[in-house]
DNA sequence: TCAACGGGTATACAATCGTCTACCGGAACA
DNA sequence: TGTTCCGGTAGACGATTGTATACCCGTTGA
């Protein structure tokens, strides 16, 4: 499994790298891949469930840590407040994901790879991974911050884009290092208008009785 | 190029296409592809620039189509009626991209693998199309829907995230035809949440004073 | 003690691959 | 009229591929 990373994320692609290959790369007979995997499927889907539920585990355990330091927006008596440690939260949960994907460069960009690649098994497992995400990150957001109005399935529905979207800002992160900073930021702007665009569609009198400001970030 | 989208579409990509593979089933000579690529970069660069301008053109001529038959929002007069057609050009838009990505579903599918795919030239190619389709439609908006204090690098950033959110509504469109309707009420839904944040943040009077309500798709 | 088994190896096979060299016919053009 | 391209073909090359068969040996367990 080590080999396979590695050589995919050099020679690129899971699926077109060769038995031989890895078996080479990972100094052993090309006919000991069959005592373990079946496939290269198998193979991969093994990875991600490695490589994925440190990466599930990891934005959960970091999405709880401020939680512990009293980081509570529940009461939405100030909305003011309120709105502006989301913020906060969005800033930490965009760097929390964004230093991951630059930890495990690798990792992440074979996966990517593969949610729009060549083997259907592959991208079932990474669009599943995914949504469990943003299930995940549905469920602590309605544990910390408590949207006005805002139902389940709604931020359920917004954690999904943002998950999606995280994709693709993760990408541009990788490969524009001198960009870093203002991606980062384009990445929460994002998330916020989001979330602007949530609480205006249902209680739109909040934000213009709050006098809130966007921030300009 | 015909035969090489066949046989990525279901073969699937690209990359790991083999040049006797395509040749044979174009009926030719493995020799005659160095007549016309060099690569198979080559090779799909040229299909990308082919399938890419019918697409970027497509979308605008349509875009076009409902300006011609008077669908004029510049005046902000009444802030509802303008929103309210705001509303139309998103779904009509959406519309568009899924009715296009179910008429050209191989090379759709066959393009996005190319986005995080292999190949770095069809990497920069396909990120390069998508840019220029969100800023065709920035000027396309700019032109019809006036939107209030939202400026221009303002709403090409968000054309551009709307462009590449559609790339994963679309392969959900596609992936799952019994969910079509909702999936195309999902996008909509999404777009409108987004500018309804835009004008919120830049005019949060604007959305309360007018009374308008964020229609439930 | 002996059999089974799990993980690893060696060898061999037919396919397929990308590419090199060489040849060919028609069109363009001087 | 002759030459030069352009698109296409033929055949051969060595390399590499996935997989099948068969052998090996340490561990486990009855």
């Amino acid at each position: 499994m080590e080999a396979a990373l590695e050589l995919a994320a050099t020679t690129r692609s899971l699926a077109s790298l060769g038995l031989r290959e890895v078996a080479r790369h990972a100094g052993l007979n090309p006919n000991t891949f069959y005592r373990h995997f079946k496939d290269f499927d198998d193979l991969g889907v093994a990875m991600l469930d490695e490589l994925g539920s440190e990466l599930r585990a990891g934005l959960r355990e970091a999405r709880m840590r401020p939680a512990k330091k009293g980081f509570k927006l529940s009461d939405f008596s100030n909305p003011a407040e309120g709105l502006a440690q989301a913020q906060a939260l969005a800033r930490e949960s965009v760097g929390l994901v964004l230093d991951f994907v630059m930890d495990h460069r690798e990792a992440y960009t074979v996966g990517i790879r593969e949610l729009h690649g060549t083997s259907a098994v592959m991208r079932r497992a990474m669009q599943e991974l995914l949504d469990g995400i943003a299930v995940d990150m549905t469920e602590d957001l309605l544990g910390v911050l408590m949207l006005p109005a805002v139902s389940h399935e709604e931020l359920l529905a917004v954690a999904r884009v943002i998950v999606r979207q995280m994709v693709f800002f993760s990408m541009d992160y990788l490969e524009q290092p001198s960009r870093q900073a203002e991606i980062k930021r384009e990445a929460e702007r994002f998330i916020l208008l989001l979330f602007w665009g949530a609480i205006a569609a249902r209680a739109p009198d909040l934000l213009s009785q709050a006098k809130l400001k966007f921030p300009t970030i």
